[in-house]
DNA sequence: GTCTATAGTCGGATAGAC
DNA sequence: GTCTATCCGACTATAGAC
């Protein structure tokens, strides 16, 4: 089977002492990586030869193996490479929402405004950056088939992106935020926003939109806002039903 | 490139006049577009090996050749079938709901039985069967670098299902249907639902399922009904806004 | 129409010079 | 640490027997 084994080291840990300092090398495994992640999104694990990772990264082929301890390796650091980056975007304002649910119990306006900003963020990045487009390749595929890369990904971003956003929507539905359809809503908005990433290309030809960006993103955004904030009983009607 | 090439001929056009009969030759071709969009799903048309594509459908590899031309053939192929299949599934409740648009002008209920009718056998369909799964990861490849395979997909099945969405969606917003807002919901719709399926691994982790269906499949389906209706303002809100 | 055998190419990984 | 040269298995496609 062509997928990842365990074989692959940990991306940073070097076989070899580094002869001082880490200039080069560290230089050299991000060029791999970068190279690496537009690689595997376009062809798949199986897909991707190691002599096209290699000419991408201006790299000559043993430097894989030297590196990474070869494909396999170059593609979990790929994963862990996808999980820093979403952690670095995603984390505070995740952090903020924790932080704010720990210490107060917020209005309803307070929530949609947490949850709005929550979204926004997720929409900004997710449907409006270019190099996240090899990202979700990558990972929609682990969706479908996971390996050890899916588990990076998940217990480091995803589990913890859902869970804010059901810690979210659970009082504004008053349920728990731990209840399945709190969560089958919480995965519903996050589902809705990342469609205009994965049906990209449909998304485009059905608007006639040359792409998803500056009026056009900002479009999306509002309406799913307004669409989020509709669906979850909207601020006005939910103080209307607190004081009955 | 590894891409699908112009060589590949309509499956269905013999090289050979058949011997007669259709028998043998259409249930080869069959058994081979099966395996193919399995094998396919998996490992992308780079990664899939005619040798896999040949064992797993039962045949010998120049079998391959002699029925599409080779991969590129079996490839599209594959995309005619998904789309024969989704037409098949989706055909009927799109043409029930374009002659009801069209004689006359439904209540508000109405139009909302009809949406839910529509989201449910989208859901039904993409979210509750097996052989989906292989649909679906080819479609989203499709989608990022879309080939000849995606405009057969596109153009027959996934353009009329958002247009009958954006019907539906149009008069509850009060907007034409041709509205990017309004499109933008549409998606929206199509895009959560789809979302169970394509990021099928992370929904069973978070809710802690060992698959989507019977009960679990109604509750996604019932959860995203109420948000559909919530989101577009309800039928007896909209009533209300009516009679002022 | 169906299959065996094989041609020609490209794949991942490594040996060993520097 | 870095690179050239190379091994050998797997790949797509075809030739030609039946």
């Amino acid at each position: 089977m062509p997928m990842p084994t365990a074989r692959a080291q940990h991306p940073h840990k070097r076989r070899h002492p580094p002869t001082g300092g880490y200039a080069r090398g560290d230089e050299t495994r991000a060029k791999i990586v970068a190279a690496a992640l537009e690689v595997f999104g376009t062809y798949g694990f199986a897909g991707a030869s190691t002599r096209l990772l290699a000419e991408k990264a201006g790299v000559n082929l043993p430097a894989l193996q030297y590196y990474f301890d070869g494909k396999a390796g170059v593609y979990l650091a790929c994963a862990e490479h996808i999980a820093q980056r979403l952690e670095a975007r995603l984390g505070p304002i995740i952090k903020d929402i924790t932080h704010v649910l720990a210490s107060e119990a917020p209005s309803r306006e307070h929530l949609f405004a947490l949850l709005h900003g929550f979204l926004d963020t997720y929409a900004d990045l997710l449907v409006g950056e270019r190099e996240v487009e090899d990202w979700v390749l990558f990972i929609i595929r682990e969706q479908a088939h996971p390996t050890k890369a899916f588990d990076i990904i998940f217990d480091r971003v995803f589990h913890r992106a859902v869970r804010t956003c059901a810690m979210l929507v659970g009082p504004l539905l008053d349920l728990p935020s731990g209840d399945p359809k709190v969560l089958v809503r919480a995965l519903a908005f996050i589902g809705q926003v990342l469609f205009f990433r994965t049906a990209r290309a449909a998304v485009l030809r059905i608007q006639g939109w040359p792409d998803v960006k500056g009026d056009r993103l900002a479009l999306v955004k509002s309406a799913l806002r307004e669409q989020v904030t509709a669906a979850l009983g909207g601020a006005a009607r939910a103080a209307r039903r607190r004081r009955s």
